[in-house]
DNA sequence: GAAATGAATGTTATAATATTACATAATTGT
DNA sequence: ACAATTATGTAATATTATAACATTCATTTC
């Protein structure tokens, strides 16, 4: 995270991926959604709704809560962004083709945010509500502490 | 949950148990605290800060957003309630005395919340945030879903 | 190409959740 | 009794999010 130029790369594959995405799924990334989509990916760490929309703001006047609250949710709705319960706040999919349960490592000294992904949570979880007779449908898995690069 | 005679007595229980860790700890289970916990305890599942405050209301004209997150600050802090980050809500803690990371299980029906322990998730999840090189500090594990009595 | 349709966005208002800051009262320790 | 601390009262406001309705834009159908 030292330099931003892989960052910068990884914003336009993250933009065209969606794209791609978006085509397959005959929904369209609109100028709007793009520009949001953007503003989180260009944040190292998680951004929250009013920033956004104050960022939006900047170059259309008229911008509102719903229309950040709107690309939010599309952009939830196909992957390409998160929301983090625990903060109020979204964050951009590293991978959005394959957003399985994720869970997020979340470090309060840099605010940075780590997806990830691991087939031993996902199956011990499963199993585990599976004992209580439940059926999942949806997990919230969020981690708050310190990262390596803050410890 | 069919009968509700259980659960009174598992509020009186509870409230006992509140008592004693307080007093061990040194700090006050005062009257208003008393009351937000017997309030969130009478519900079966989940409550919200602003229908406590309704609940509040009717006893005490006077009471004010900060007079029910403060006690819900106060009943967090001590674990005798926990947040459900994903619903902004509350729900009653069913062991006070040895609450460690615990995640729930919140079926969409019924709107019932269990709260469960498991050593199994526990483990991994340090494991895998290990292997990050993260230091957990705190775990938000929230399963939603559809519960036995209601498949 | 014009009309019809549905999707996306604009706009106004307001709901729902939560905190800050300062004042007063109650409790505890000396 | 006094000071110090803790808890509560009170007013104002910040933050997060949605509902409802109008308008615009893109796509399809004729």
């Amino acid at each position: 995270m030292s330099t931003c130029e892989n960052h910068k790369i990884s914003i336009n594959e993250a933009l065209k991926k969606a794209e791609i995405i978006c085509n397959k799924k005959g929904v369209k990334l609109t100028k709007l959604r793009q520009k949001v989509l953007t503003l989180i990916l260009k944040n190292h760490g998680y951004v929250k709704a009013y920033d956004l929309l104050n960022d939006l703001k900047k170059n259309d006047a008229s911008a509102k809560p719903p229309t950040v609250y709107r690309s939010l949710d599309f952009l939830m709705e196909h992957g390409f962004i998160h929301k983090i319960q625990s903060l109020n706040a979204f964050v951009g999919c590293s991978h959005p083709d394959e957003h399985e349960d994720c869970y997020f490592l979340i470090c309060k000294e840099c605010k940075n945010i780590e997806e990830c992904c691991s087939n031993t949570v996902k199956k011990v979880l499963t199993s585990t509500s599976g004992k209580n007779n439940f059926s999942p449908n949806q997990v919230t898995l969020e981690i708050t502490g310190i990262c390596q690069d803050c410890s």
